[in-house]
DNA sequence: GATGACCCTGTTTGCGATAACAACAAAGCA
DNA sequence: TGCTTTGTTGTTATCGCAAACAGGGTCATC
């Protein structure tokens, strides 16, 4: 095909092969200005014969235009966020813009680290999870002076833009549906992660509801690591022989809510009628269970394609002053372990 | 805080403030060469006072060393490459090296456009999913000039460097493991993937190996889109109610595994007694299931890992001939579903 | 006190592209 | 014919940083 070259293909050698300037040849594989169409084909068929690949870092350099949005979240293998991309990566694909991933693992520090990293490289919008960042992080957000919009939360103030639900109500409304329903002994199990804000705003909005009716959560266990199906199992069993006279249990999520759904079918107890369950996050693999779990959607792919949204639009027209604060409601699923009343 | 500026930081700003020349603010922060404790801490006072974050777009482009590492991989709703990513990072993290990743949905198009997309970002490695490119795509990673290393599969011959293991392999280990148990009515499911090229080999690997023995798969169906969990129920009914011979049931993958496992458990059916199953993966989920599908497991965290140590270490040392060619062995797991004789 | 060996800091140059402007030819019009 | 207009191509400067080299101090050594 192609001699291998050792010195990296450059505008220039493109240029010489074609015998046009490195102006024409950039103008050429660009697209922009006027050239003509017998230039423009000795060009291209110069390029795909050297197998051309344009420097982006030079023509970032040269333009101060990166097509790049910073997108940060705690964590890839929670199934929430890479749902989350999806709808960032709808949205992102009918523009010029490219999402690019920095993972956090709900550490602040390791936050700050990526964030740095990232706008280090200039990028012309960012996507980041969650309204708690460090001092260090919210400064640099504020003085960056591109689109930022903070996405899954909105109990709290943005930086700059906002999209996501209250997981304050998502907890409040679970506890209404709950005691609606009848409930009065609840139990509470949950991931042991002080830095998982959503999970904390869920849980503080579903004891405050609680306690408005005199409710108490009388029994709480939280873990960390493992697999979720299996820990909720286990975390079930113990809770149950622990606390026997417990009715609903309210899981901080959906897997180890079905763990716990699987070892309460097995075990031949009536749902909902002896016990009632919830989760949070309407994933899709509860389709599949023996039992649908009652849970609360956390609009996740929707989040995603709004906050991509923004990006887009404010990057288009800077001017034009767009929403910035959009709240989605999720909904409860009632499914088949959360009875209505 | 800081004055908002309105135009970005440079080196120049920083050098202004603590008085030196932009080379030495430069050396300061990136800890290079030899500076005066005093100017350093001026500096990295001034650098902090007025927030500055280094370009590093134009940083690589002044010393051409760029520390991205380009992971490209099919998707990310498959809880595989999550995986993959989490063994790539474990082992990044220890360096200067930053994986971009870019996702291609199986489709080759995509895979060239991201592959193209992300070469002209520079990185000094590409990690690459599969070793089925198109005719473009593989001349850009032969003539890249940096290390290319394609991972999860090892049944062909890479451009570069490769770590995987034998999907054909593991399929005739999973018919060797189905016989031997002595079931012999055999049906399949899998996703309707025509470019998952190693879901293909897999089921050529398993039926190619049955055939020795004279047996071949009795009923096959295949599904896309939907809750794998969910459409493992279904399928798994429609092909009993279709085929009641079959005695085995080999997924392509298990989560419908699961499905078909939770359905079978529902039906009061002999598992792995009338029927056995088994799926591929090791999917950590399958922990806290009513019982254990039988599984293969996929080494996705250690391919990972793998495959970015061999790129770090091809950057430590690019003459230094290390292993091109990583063979990672699957082991079956057995669970409670295929019985051993 | 001259010589070299550091240490520390500054100057110059260039990475590979694009923006802005300049130039030149052909064409249109009075 | 002379002038503008339009379409096409080239020239120059610059983006922000780092490599390479060039200096000026300080110190020890002979």
């Amino acid at each position: 095909m192609t001699i291998e070259p050792k010195r990296p293909l450059t505008l220039r050698d493109v240029s010489e092969a074609s015998g046009v300037s490195e102006m024409t040849v950039s103008r050429v594989l660009r697209n922009r200005g006027d050239v003509s169409d017998s230039t423009r084909e000795r060009v291209l068929a110069a390029a795909k014969e050297l197998g051309y690949v344009p420097n982006k870092i030079a023509g970032a350099l040269a333009s101060s235009r990166v097509n790049l949005v910073a997108v940060i979240i705690p964590s890839l293998s929670n199934m929430v966020f890479p749902e989350v991309l999806t709808g960032i990566n709808q949205v992102l694909e009918d523009t010029e813009l490219q999402p690019v991933v920095g993972v956090t693992d709900y550490l602040p520090e390791k936050e700050e680290r990526v964030l740095y990293e990232m706008l280090s490289w200039r990028p012309s919008g960012v996507i980041i999870a969650g309204l708690e960042h460090s001092d260090a992080a919210k400064a640099m957000l504020e003085a960056v002076g591109i689109p930022v919009v903070e996405i899954m939360d909105s109990d709290g103030t943005p930086i700059d833009a906002m999209v996501g639900i209250s997981h304050r109500r998502a907890g409040r409304e679970m506890a209404k549906a709950i005691l609606k329903a009848g409930y009065r002994h609840i139990g509470f199990m949950g991931t042991k992660m002080p830095l998982d804000h959503r999970a904390r705003k869920r849980f503080e909005g579903f004891t405050e509801h609680l306690a408005k009716s005199g409710v108490e959560i009388e029994d709480r266990a939280f873990y960390s690591g493992g697999s979720a199906l299996a820990k909720g199992r286990e975390m079930t069993a113990d809770m149950l022989e622990r606390s026997p006279e417990l009715d609903f249990l309210y899981y901080s999520n959906d897997l180890i809510g079905a763990g716990g759904l699987l070892y309460l079918i097995e075990q031949g107890i009536d749902i909902p009628g002896q016990i009632g369950l919830a989760g949070f996050n309407g994933v899709e693999l509860l389709q599949g269970l023996p039992r649908k779990l009652a849970t609360m959607d956390a609009c996740r792919v929707e989040i995603g394609r709004k906050a991509a949204e923004i990006v887009a639009a404010r990057l288009e027209n800077p001017e034009g002053d767009l929403e910035k604060i959009v709240t989605l409601s999720p909904t409860i699923t009632y499914g088949d372990t959360l009875r209505r009343r």
